[in-house]
DNA sequence: CGGTCCCTTGACAGCCGTCAACTACCGTGG
DNA sequence: CCACGGTAGTTGACGGCTGTCAAGGGACCG
């Protein structure tokens, strides 16, 4: 339970025993299982605990008023939501489950202790937390430059290297329990566009679909037509799998 | 020099002499004045100090390789560049001055000094940077969800509570050095569709523009245009100003 | 005076939203 | 077993928002 926190912790920085023993102790809460399209967490409440993601799929969204709503960002297997830490007053978004959820609720309490007792762990935390607003800047650049079509390979494309660094694949597909609506809020279009533009990429076999499960049949295709590159994702380069075989890399000794 | 560093944290926690101490500590640098439209940092480069604005306007963009390039955020007077603060391995954006910039830069080191020596301190930068974010959220919802004219209103409001926040406006009017083709890649539409677009919100008579400076004439009227609640930008109640008469709120003692 | 940068305007095309209808799938209950 | 309803996905027609191209105008500066 503790084990997975740990290993995410440590692709941010190096731990003592002593961190291992913190984080423990924060860990002794028990885990929620939370049924899929459940909503956690609303605008304006409190709170008094972040999320950490044993296993599903969890969106922040914003609604305003007249009804149109976007996806802020996801979190999956060994994300914490970290909607602004124990610092900001009051949630300003939602969170909501996409698929069927497994949830540790680290008390702030517990994070408090952990920040403050070992300098090791305040800054792996930062550095997690820092990571989610690298990954919204990215989300600016891709609403505001990329069209509908790149910008769907993009969302596609940093799902997939984040599931893989969370070990949440098989070969290359993976779970992706989102609806067209859903896709649609994330990437600013429309359901009925939204439709079009996968239909597009099945048809050019970048991508295939099969009930929940999606599958990258073309990588390079695919990264190449949204212009991804994983490094803002600054995931571990001991866990990062080996490069596409078109887009060969440095020698790694 | 430090009254600002100072000023700033301010709004975001309480401090202690032994606080205002350290920050004196750490402001003993000599700031730069930067010219307008100068680049003080490339994608790419490593940072070894965080700039902090005394005065002017910086924006950080990303570029893609076919030309392309968004606006990620805007830094003014009395904001902290922490582009990841003394974390993330280096730059995934460059920083440019967009008027004539008085700049800080704070070491890594006096920072690493100011948050490890005092709880309060890094509490205060924690929510600074945090508030960084949860700006570049806000983002992701105004350009995934509203129209071009309506993300238009959406940024001056809110740089017109931040620079109010920073007393850096006069009655309704504000410095507003962007050209059109700047507008343009923040707000993610083209150079000749912003032009349209201001042009619209001056014939509403929302906003009057002449040579680099902005006022704006119905703020309730773009507020509304724009579905703006400044509440995501955590001003301190203590300087936000007395909400528009159009808008009552509940009376305050 | 010429050059450059920025703003402005018109014409046209294409991306994308909206509306409406239809299909496929699944679980429920009779 | 089938009828039924609800959700999600699909398709076509049409229109509007926004991008592109091209040209011109004004301000500033060397």
């Amino acid at each position: 339970m503790h084990d997975l926190l740990i290993q995410k912790l440590l692709d941010f920085t190096h731990l003592l025993s002593e961190d291992i023993d913190l984080i423990k102790v924060a860990c002794t809460v028990k885990p929620k299982l939370v049924p899929a399209r459940t909503t956690i967490l609303r605008q304006g409440d409190m709170l008094n605990a972040v999320p950490f993601i044993l296993s599903g799929w969890i969106c922040a969204s914003k609604h305003l008023k007249d009804g149109r709503w976007q996806v802020l960002s996801f979190f999956v297997k060994g994300d914490l939501c970290d909607c602004g830490l124990p610092t900001l007053r009051e949630m300003d978004h939602s969170l909501r489950t996409l698929s069927d959820s497994l949830i540790l609720e680290l008390p702030n309490e517990a994070l408090d202790e952990m920040i403050t007792k070992s300098p090791r762990l305040r800054a792996a935390f930062t550095r997690s937390s820092l990571v989610q607003s690298v990954i919204a800047r990215e989300w600016v650049l891709s609403l505001g430059q990329l069209n509908a079509k790149e910008r769907c390979a993009h969302l596609i494309c940093e799902l997939f290297w984040r599931l893989r660094a969370a070990n949440a694949i098989k070969g290359n597909s993976f779970e992706f329990p989102l609806t067209q609506e859903e896709v649609g809020a994330t990437i600013g279009i429309s359901t009925v566009h939204t439709n079009r533009i996968l239909q597009s990429l099945r048809d050019e076999n970048l991508i295939e679909q099969k009930g929940r499960r999606l599958t990258i049949k073309d990588q390079f295709g695919l990264e190449e037509l949204a212009m991804f590159n994983p490094s803002f994702l600054h995931l571990n380069p001991l866990v990062m799998p080996p490069p596409t075989l078109a887009r060969p890399v440095a020698h790694i000794g």
